[in-house]
DNA sequence: CTCCTTCTGGAGGTGTTTCTCTAGAACTCT
DNA sequence: AGAGTTCTAGAGAAACACCTCCAGAAGGAG
């Protein structure tokens, strides 16, 4: 009922994610990203309550697809797939250029203290992925040598933090980064070559 | 001769740093720095053309201090002095956790493309430091069963990015980061208590 | 067809930020 | 002391961004 919507939601953020990759924080001005997909000025705030509440929504959208696709990539954990998840974010981040931009970024950069209340209560979820790494570690710990806080940094922020130059030099990661990101894990979490 | 000036330049580029840290890039507002260090709204322009020269002179400053101490630190590279860098960069960001936020947001975050001429040229030379790790890690490469890749990553990148995470929680990194750095690095550059 | 709802389009109001400009203060040099 | 220079202090112009608001378009329900 009602007149039809003649742009998504999503596509908002879209233009969002994109003019973020492009310029950063200051660029995302509401003006822009409506004018980006040719909506006009005003429309934007029939979804959005305000400028915090787009910020909010492409963070979370982010975050959230991200950890969606880790997930899935991980399965039921064991030695295997956390080896294999690695080289999977550095895909992941080859695939989608622009949000793997506002990951790099991190929350800070979309000014969470400004968020509505409801947008910030999103955010305590994200966060289990931490434990959920933490506990992971745990248990291959003993099958490796590794410590579970060698692990978990190996899992998640190790292939993070080698996709990072790469996207600042404003290239996407390619076959280097994951063979760097291969070589490291099997050097943290014991060399295969080690154990034939 | 003339007047003396009451405040540093340097004295704008720690304020501005310092809102930086706290607040992201959009609360680095001239008027805002000015006003923190007690100074008028229009002094600032004696020293700083426009924003877009505040913003070059404090990711300029940053990673030209980063760098002379890191380069400090290694002095003449070897296996030994390689490994030590690693939590030198820890304890640096611990140290100075607003200079440090300043590095982890990275240059993207200051916007080098509104620069003047002059700071961008300015930047041509830090990148010396990526060329510099490569060449030091062709060297040790012959020492340790790692690839120059991955000896140049753990010299820099990897406490970078183990230091993130205790930046955006907002505290300083502590000992849980300078021993996760040191397994790591061994882990990488070959355990120590392998080649006893 | 008429009412109701939802959305569009765009004109501004409001507030903030950048930047300019000028009078004059503080200091040095001759 | 006088001249010249450098900086301060702060008012305010100009630009920009956020947000409001409303007339009307586009559909569904009775």
């Amino acid at each position: 009922m009602g007149r039809p919507a003649k742009h998504d939601p999503d596509d908002f953020i879209d233009a969002a994610v994109e003019l973020f990759a492009r310029g950063g924080a200051r660029s995302v001005a509401l003006s822009a990203v409506a004018a980006s997909i040719g909506a006009a000025n005003g429309s934007i705030y029939h979804r959005f309550a305000d400028r915090a509440s787009l910020l909010a929504a492409m963070w979370l959208r982010t975050s959230a697809r991200f950890e969606r696709g880790y997930r899935g990539q991980l399965g039921e954990p064991n030695l295997e797939s956390v080896v294999a998840v690695g080289p999977w974010v550095v895909e992941w981040c080859r695939d989608h250029p622009a949000e793997a931009q506002v990951l790099q970024a991190g929350l800070r950069a979309f000014g969470p203290d400004d968020w509505p209340p409801e947008a910030r209560a999103a955010l305590t979820t994200p966060d289990d992925i931490r434990r959920d790494l933490r506990r992971i570690a745990k248990r291959l710990a003993a099958s490796t040598s590794a410590t579970p806080d060698e692990i978990a940094f190996a899992m998640l922020e190790l292939p993070i933090a080698i996709v990072r130059r790469a996207l600042h030099a404003g290239r996407a990661p390619g076959k280097r980064e994951v063979d760097l990101v291969r070589g490291l894990m099997a050097r943290i979490l014991g060399d295969p070559s080690d154990r034939t």
